[in-house]
DNA sequence: TATGAATGAGGTTTCATTCAT
DNA sequence: AATGAATGAAACCTCATTCAT
């Protein structure tokens, strides 16, 4: 993709072809598949063919290896929804955009379903890993919440925006729990139907 | 409650007053806090104020502990929730209930929050515990699949039933992240703000 | 048997029927399934339906236990010796006595082999405790060396005594590992075969 | 010994002076002198002067410790045996030689502590490894089978060969329990003794 | 950068033994 | 005599981290 590459040498993201980007990328299965406790830092240097003891030339503790692949996720997803919603037009399709685009995020191929890592792993963070994570969460949530408000502007969505971005979120990030990528339900349908269950069905499209 | 005694009398469910009891109750808390994998039995044992050694008189291994916890809060929920349903009259209403018992055990001050410990801890459990438990949870999840179906005969919802309740079960599992029983909206006006989300605003009542 | 009988009237043996006895009894059973170290008191318990807590009205520890069962099988073992030998006639038929009986006590059915109780758990009592039952293997080792120089004297065979009871003791220790009670070769067989190994065919009968 | 040498090269036998080497040396050590089961991982780290945890560096756990030991024991011993049986002639001297060689692996200075290890703790291991170790048991004792049966060709022996072996081995296997390298016995004189007693004094050499 | 042996604290679990009932 | 909950020391083992090479 153009964002990630861009992304890249502004320095905001690891190569993914350098040993650290191997590194971060192995990391994010494994904690995905097993969750961080459960996953050693042995598992992740024999996920890319080097010994244990090297990966600390690349960070710093096991806790480090988290916070680069959360933060790197949360910025590579917030410069992905940007992208997603500029090229949407109308309240209500960025408002899709954003639900499509988060679903991918945690259950989609492409980005490895990462996003479940943020959720999963949230609490295995010290209080001053989360506090700095935070920064970035909170870009991401402003794009929410901007598509969330010009919807309601538009009469098509009622409530407390708040609260309504944080059921959202609830009902995605529950959708690894259930949901099948190869199954009837498509990723757009699922999409769709979360956007009609918030507006109600409203629609002026 | 009635329904605890009851349960206990049957033996489903550990009394509270007895070491095992005690046990469980403090797990539960750890769990919740710290999450399973950072607590140890120690912790557990330090709670109550024994011994680690003396825990393996009561269950076999800590993840039975886990079990142990899992199943007793699935099967005194059912039963909560049973009951709830049927004192609620007409569908919206006992979707209403399953909505309010749920945010309860998930977030109310009474059941100390257990079910999110269900719900975080779950990927700690091996596959052979996870078969177990999820006896327990299709009883649970019946209640749940019921209401829905009957508000939905009577036109008050619409979409395919399984996936609104994923929907709405991410919702709620999700609260414990940002809901705050002491703030501004109470557990009643989100549990109908959700009611709401879902059906879309019709209304018969 | 009678030699039985006289020896628990006499004290120097448990009854069987007690609960001591019958302590004693599975214990040695299981000591020569599992090894001592990997029996525990609880596995002795269990075995007589017991609690384990309960054996420590009857032992004063688990070492005391490998301790009676030991010097009992020892006083019931040359008692027993003492009465095949006297109803054996000629030297080498005492001998041969011998062998038989020492085959039976390490494989034979009736005594369920606990002289490889005695063998193999030797170095799991404390050396005051050695002491304490080699006073009892003493006298039954003397038995032996008394057969084996009257043998001698009858010019049935050649060499140290000492150390031709070694081998022996070596040879008839070590069949637990090999021999089948229900195999092709009789326990009867192989004494005789060990008899001749040592007297060299000589034979007066 | 030259032999040794050629099977660390051939990687079949650890170096004596690697540290898996001297863990394997030490755990023998004390194997023998406190048992496997009394043994502890603590002591065999603190024998040769490391962490208890550092071990799992080198064996996945206690047992492999005890099969490593068992295992490279049973190699040496049989590469030992098969040259001292090449330098014999004839079917008795290549027969004394299969017992002075057994006897100095069980008694000699050297390799005392492993060939009694390989024989009183056969019982700690698991299953499994037990039949991996067989293999190389059975390799050993063909050595012997083979040295019997040509000496019983040869009119030298009678009997059940594998009867003999175990009758013989028994005896062997014994000796540490009575046998004084510094007495007044040698390990020759007893080599020579054990053969005349199982050829009864038949010699054409 | 990479290695891999070593660390050392801490994890779960075992088990002989005690003791109030 | 028996119970069974509790003890507490010690067992095996794990694992993030360090560091000389």
């Amino acid at each position: 993709m153009g964002q990630l590459n861009a992304l890249i040498q502004q320095g905001q993201i690891t190569d993914p072809d350098s040993p650290r980007g191997r590194l971060l990328d192995q990391a994010a299965q494994l904690f995905r598949q097993k969750g961080y406790e459960r996953t050693t830092v042995r598992d992740i240097a024999g996920a890319v063919g080097i010994q244990s003891g090297s990966i600390f030339h690349h960070f710093s503790s096991k806790e480090d290896i988290l916070r680069s692949v959360m933060s790197e996720a949360l910025i590579y997803f917030t410069e992905i929804l940007r992208d997603a919603i500029s090229r949407a037009e109308g309240p209500q399709d960025k408002l899709l955009a954003c639900i499509r685009s988060e679903l991918q995020f945690t259950i989609g191929p492409d980005t490895t379903a990462i996003m479940s890592v943020l959720i999963s792993e949230w609490r295995s963070l010290s209080s001053e890993v989360q506090q700095d994570i935070l920064q970035y969460r909170d870009v991401y949530e402003q794009l929410w919440l901007d598509a969330l408000q010009d919807t309601e502007k538009a009469g098509l969505l009622a409530g407390d925006m708040f609260v309504t971005r944080r059921l959202i979120a609830g009902a995605i990030h529950w959708t690894p729990y259930w949901f099948q990528l190869d199954g009837e339900l498509s990723l757009e349908d699922l999409a769709t139907e979360t956007l009609q269950m918030i507006c109600c069905g409203k629609d002026i499209r």
